[in-house]
DNA sequence: AACTACTGATAATACGCATTACCAGACACG
DNA sequence: CGTGTCTGGTAATGCGTATTATCAGTAGTT
């Protein structure tokens, strides 16, 4: 690779100082250093001429500043089992890194230990490349949470996180207020026997979701049906549900509701009217699916969006690290019908 | 910010130099370095116990290597429109990123010059943070290509370019043979009279895909129908189409083929029984979502693997730049029938 | 005692850039 | 002629790391 044209090569051309090419480059006022025009105008010319460029390495070595944004996400970031639940935040990211005039460093970086899970330090680590970092994913690890958080480096997770005595700043979706509407909404409907499938404890996302769940109907309504979820086979899991006298079933997951209903379908019954469903949060997309689950928008774009701001603020030192919940939208769906009054 | 931790702070705390630290770090042989155990021991614990990691600008600065790579995308990246053009490439190239011990840059640079275009060299790039560079886009600039081939820096384009006199290294996917076999299909099953709905030239992905298809038909089938798509009333489309005689329309575009064939169904007509629908390349995706058109599947994915395997071994210089097409696989769909024969 | 061989490091330097302190020359003024 | 002021720059330095040449001390050999 013919090497690089620097500073110096430009200074040697222009026969001035390095110092001087630096000068004219960042245009510096006449009052911190005096260059007449012409100089400056020989310099610059060669600047357009050479396509010199800065090393922003160098360049990040004096500033400390790199005008780049890490993304650093827990799970594997981009396997297409995940797509749909990570693009929505990176778009948000993207879009507002860009108008912040900030670039995305992707941290791919493997598991490393022998735990089987991805860790932000480590020998090698590139986090340092970045002015600060967002964390994506669903579960955490406490350990790097405190260290990042004693380390001072700013950094905004994405979720809510109360890991670390709470001193996580987030920006995170107000599971726990969108989930308590639709259990409100489905006991206006009569339904008081319900089932839940999905896990009630675990990461926030989730505890969250059984918490507003669980708050809403305490001495109104009855869980008769609970499972784990994921991977449980549909036909088994509803005659489970049709079993327990359910009327109503509340999905953790949007994967799970899907070949529930086809079960459902598939054994002459009707939704809503046999038989409620509502999946507590989905994509923005999901609705444009033809699907038609009655639950509620998750607002990942935004999250990504407020996320990526607040970070900027945190490096930029003009703002300090917050934590932020956004509110679900509701989305009516054709899956939530009266209870059906079982024989 | 408290300052973070430098070998010149651990190397106090050991009482050893600077250069023992770094010595230590980097596991250097007994051969070139002699540092009895005891010694590194102590230093290393001190690498531990401050959780230091080294900082990729200092360090590249002498490497002139950061296991980065940079992904930049000519048209806007994320917005959710191009969405599914982008996302499988990512997915790809992610993937082989993280297996090769890259992390991944993301240019969002806005457009900076007057033509309103992103442009790769402008004051303040942050290119060469990365050892080496993807090119993802429809369309791109030549004056940059060119700049990037005499520039000696490492990139790789996905999609085939036969810009810069052709010398750009590529991993693009072979429109033309894929395009020619769908049009070979048709006229198999009797089909004389086409429509093509798309641009016939501009990007090569394009060009290709018209040159494909006008050679495959050249002296059995005829043209009676060209539009250029993308925004046309699918309505008004349609009124051409049937007036054109055509029995069989190919589409450049999914999203253009998507609401033609709402209309066709919408005026009592059958697909493909009335008429034939063929889309020329679509995601792997499209296909899952019940669709069912006629096309073939453009292996994005893989177009990312490879295209970063082969940049990876630019770098590493265990490579030279090459151009690659990789194949389409046909998707059957439900689209394409025989001709009707017209009254 | 003079020489060699080895050990355990360290000092020096370079990488490319930003920044500050400083300086040489021209010119004006008293 | 001595002093001050302004102009047009430059030299020097530091950022954190990798690397190479060097060196002081000790032990062993003749």
């Amino acid at each position: 690779m013919g090497r690089r044209v620097t500073q110096r090569d430009i200074a040697r051309m222009a026969s001035v100082s390095q110092a001087t090419v630096s000068l004219v480059l960042n245009g510096v006022s006449e009052a911190v250093a005096r260059i007449p025009a012409e100089t400056r105008k020989r310099v610059q010319e060669l600047i357009v001429s050479t396509g010199y460029v800065a090393d922003p390495a160098a360049r990040s070595l004096v500033n400390a500043s790199n005008r780049i944004l890490g993304v650093f996400t827990y799970e594997p970031a981009f396997p297409s089992g995940q797509a749909d639940f990570f693009t929505p935040f990176l778009f948000g990211i993207e879009e507002t890194a860009q108008n912040q005039g900030y670039d995305l460093l992707l941290f791919t970086g493997r598991a490393t230990e022998a735990d089987g899970r991805k860790r932000i330090f480590h020998a090698g680590s590139r986090l340092r490349m970045a002015d600060g970092c967002l964390l994506l994913g669903i579960v955490f690890d406490q350990d790097e949470l405190l260290r990042l958080i004693e380390s001072d480096y700013p950094f905004v997770a994405i979720g809510r996180r109360d890991d670390a005595s709470g001193r996580v700043p987030y920006v995170g979706a107000d599971y726990v207020t969108a989930t308590a509407e639709l259990a409100a909404r489905a006991m206006e409907l009569g339904h008081s026997q319900m089932a839940y499938v999905g896990p009630v404890d675990g990461a926030e996302s989730r505890s969250d979701r059984w918490k507003g769940f669980a708050t809403a109907i305490a001495g109104h309504a009855s869980v008769v049906c609970q499972e784990p979820g994921s991977g449980l086979d549909p036909e088994l899991l509803l005659d489970r549900v049709l079993e327990s006298g359910a009327t109503i079933v509340f999905f953790v997951e949007l994967a799970d509701a899907v070949p529930f209903r086809a079960a459902v379908v598939g054994k002459g019954l009707n939704v809503p009217a046999d038989l409620s469903i509502v999946v507590l949060g989905s994509h923005v997309r999901a609705s444009a699916e033809g699907v038609g689950f009655t639950t509620y928008a998750v607002p990942r774009e935004e999250m990504g969006r407020q996320a990526t701001d607040m970070l900027v603020g945190i490096i930029t030192g003009k703002q300090s690290p917050q934590q932020i919940l956004l509110k679900c939208n509701l989305v009516p769906g054709e899956t939530l019908g009266p209870a059906k009054t079982r024989i």
